[in-house]
DNA sequence: CTGCGACTTGAAGCGCGGTTCAAGTCAAGG
DNA sequence: CCTTGACTTGAACCGCGCTTCAAGTCGCAG
């Protein structure tokens, strides 16, 4: 009927995320089909976005839990955006102590202690991830 | 006698992990006490170093079994540079991709649209996010 | 000697984020 | 019509990273 809706296969293969698991995400309520197809789940091509943000909420240590809050929130919704505030500050700091993590194992990659762990420079970084600023 | 040892509950509350986090790292062969006071576990206190590493190391999301092979390895192990390499590839892209994410979240603090997530901005800076540069 | 509290063990349980399985339904193609 | 293959369901299971529990063992203070 209407090429433009998606079966679940579709939107598997586009979003890279298994059927169980969009399945799994509507149980969550985080995504939902916009019909049926007979009993085949029939999705907006929208949906894709929605799973872009999806994926790239969690990856970035988002619960699935906080992400369906997140998802359905309009713009006078101010306990959600003092959540985001946090979160804000938190993957702020998640980049801060990544980016001297990647930095030591850059070191490490180059130095030659034994055992490598032991390496003066990978260990006064290692403190420099753990200690902030 | 030597006082310069730990007892678990010192090594918990300097580490900030639960006991039952380092008996369980033990099983895991991550930590190892240097000897017992009785039954109970004497740590060096080199060992904070270590289980700082630990931490750092699973935060950026390193399984505790990767951390395990990473934690005791000299400086001619092929394959755990080659590991590592591969981590500092993965955690550079992560950093990427959470300051990206950091950006949107800054956005929508200070944007208006209904519902949030359909804010033009944002919705491409997902697509930032999602799609490798 | 008698608590007391911090430790010990192994085993079971939990929350998260899914996957896997069995059994069934449906639409399209030969 | 009948097969094929992708979908449907609920329920069970999984790996990870711990926590909790029951039952027991210490060492030290009073």
């Amino acid at each position: 009927m209407d090429d433009t809706l998606l079966d679940i296969g579709e939107v598997a293969r586009a979003s890279g995320l298994a059927p169980s698991a969009l399945r799994f995400y509507e149980r969550k309520g985080l995504i939902a089909p916009v019909g049926r197809n007979g009993l085949r789940r029939a999705y907006l091509p929208g949906t894709l976005d929605r799973l872009a943000l999806i994926t790239c909420a969690r990856d970035a240590g988002f619960t699935l839990a906080e992400i369906g809050r997140f998802l359905d929130a309009g713009p006078d919704d101010a306990e959600l955006r003092a959540r985001m505030a946090v979160k804000e500050r938190e993957v702020d700091e998640l980049v801060s102590r990544l980016t001297r993590l990647r930095d030591s194992l850059r070191h490490v990659l180059v130095c030659d202690h034994d055992p490598l762990v032991e390496c003066p420079e990978f260990k006064q970084a290692v403190r420099r991830v753990s200690v902030p600023e």
